[in-house]
DNA sequence: GAATAATGTGTTATTCGGACACAATAGTAA
DNA sequence: TTACTATTGTGTCCGAATAACACATTATTC
């Protein structure tokens, strides 16, 4: 379908959408040793946006974020938390960007439904990157990863708060939510887990230390070693013990800075 | 106004209420040794609820909780947070319970209006007990605290996975919000402030241990005793002070279990 | 086989926490 | 006045946890 057969075919479903409701998606990833978060560039618009949606009348609001990141990904996210509402009248307002709906070929009832006041659910869902292959949707030429302390802009509404609110959320909670579990390959070296902590708190962690105490814990399985061709000892690779890494959790990773 | 002038008041102001979306606030506090949550008790029917209420059209989000919470306690509450929005289909399918709605005075479009999918946003409040005088809504008989581990029963719809869903917030987040500040009187004494973390944490604390780190973090202003009458070593009165305590928090408490 | 660069583990001084002891004090009773 | 009691405020001690650093190990190169 081109845009204009999906702008006919949304306009003839709006009634089967909860309406002043939206969704928006921050999908976090840890690649090259940083967090990254993927975002979207509108057609005919230099406005940037986070993956969003609305949701249907039939639907739970948790699949219909499932929906949206499916649509963007190609595969059911195993994280997914809600972060919080933003539910402030003039998020949306166009003083504060012209709307991006304004360049798109809508019919006036579309455009009445999407610039209608909304209150949008931010929800936090990561991701390993190499297990996903972004596509844009249909109102949207690049679908890619940016590094969150380097987003696109402008990017629309409210959506750099949301980007903002997710990493403080990440940082706060790593400690006590399996985040590891979906953000690593399945197997990973030391360093490499240790660099997505020291990521997301934004410290240094001492290297001998992290080793001997996440080793402690007993939430890593130890694989064969990984022979890069460097002129060095080869590091071991690590899985995580999923049932003991969630138990220990429950009681948060105190040793993290 | 009766309940009968107030329904024909609100039906005719539907149209300023965001439709398919309302609000429901867990209000707690602390006395007698106990958190409790304020609940409600509909007129004609012994179904019991949280205090709620409906987003209007030009209102931001958070003001209409606040707008709730000030009809039933005549106060505007300091500590106010999103928990997080109930979004689930069935949530308010009348198979649960029967809807409350049914036993009131109302005409047809306002029972559509009530019995249609709703997503309610669930708000945190907190306050202390003895500064406010609860006042039932139009629709309630009885509005009252209630121990939240002896809450009453039927609560409607999912009442009660709010109020759970909300102790373990509070448990989880006295170590980096002001919540002590919004529950304690202005003035407490040492004993009745570790009572209130023993009382949310659920775990009994060194009453020694508790004190020394308390007073170390330099967040509790002293002042005179409190002189009971009783034949042993007065008291003295503690506040905090405020800006140090938020300061302190951002770091986390964490010698608190 | 020595040199290199990174990984894995050990050592030590210091801090922190929990358990408990002791001192201080407001009232009571002789 | 003087013990006595119950509770509050503070001190002490020991073991565990933490941070900083040292040392041992090893895959590869020269």
């Amino acid at each position: 379908m081109n845009p204009q057969q999906i702008v006919e075919q949304i306009t003839k479903e709006i009634e089967n959408y909860i309406p002043g409701m939206s969704i928006d998606c921050v999908l976090m990833g840890y690649k090259e040793g940083r967090m990254h978060v993927l975002v979207l560039k509108f057609v005919n618009s230099d406005h940037w946006a986070l993956p969003g949606g609305f949701i249907k009348r039939d639907e739970d609001m948790e699949f219909a974020a499932r929906r949206v990141l499916h649509g963007r990904t190609g595969v059911d996210i195993s994280y997914l938390q809600q972060l919080r509402a933003f539910g402030s009248v003039e998020r949306r307002q166009r003083n504060k960007f012209n709307s991006p709906i304004d360049y798109l070929p809508f019919d006036q009832k579309f455009k009445d439904f999407f610039n209608e006041r909304f209150i949008s659910m931010a929800y936090l869902a990561l991701v390993n990157p190499d297990s996903i292959q972004p596509v844009p949707d249909a109102f949207s030429e690049v679908c890619e990863w940016r590094p969150v302390d380097e987003v696109p802009s402008p990017l629309i509404y409210d959506h750099a708060e949301m980007i903002e609110y997710a990493r403080e959320y990440i940082s706060q909670q790593i400690k006590y939510q399996p985040m590891g579990l979906s953000l690593m390959p399945e197997k990973f070296t030391m360093n490499e887990l240790r660099g997505l902590y020291e990521a997301v708190l934004g410290v240094e962690l001492d290297r001998a230390n992290f080793q001997k105490k996440i080793l402690k814990l007993g939430i890593l399985n130890r694989h064969e070693k990984q022979m890069t061709g460097a002129a060095n000892k080869a590091p071991y690779l690590y899985s995580f013990n999923e049932e003991k890494y969630k138990a220990t959790l429950e009681r948060g990773l105190g040793f993290l800075s």
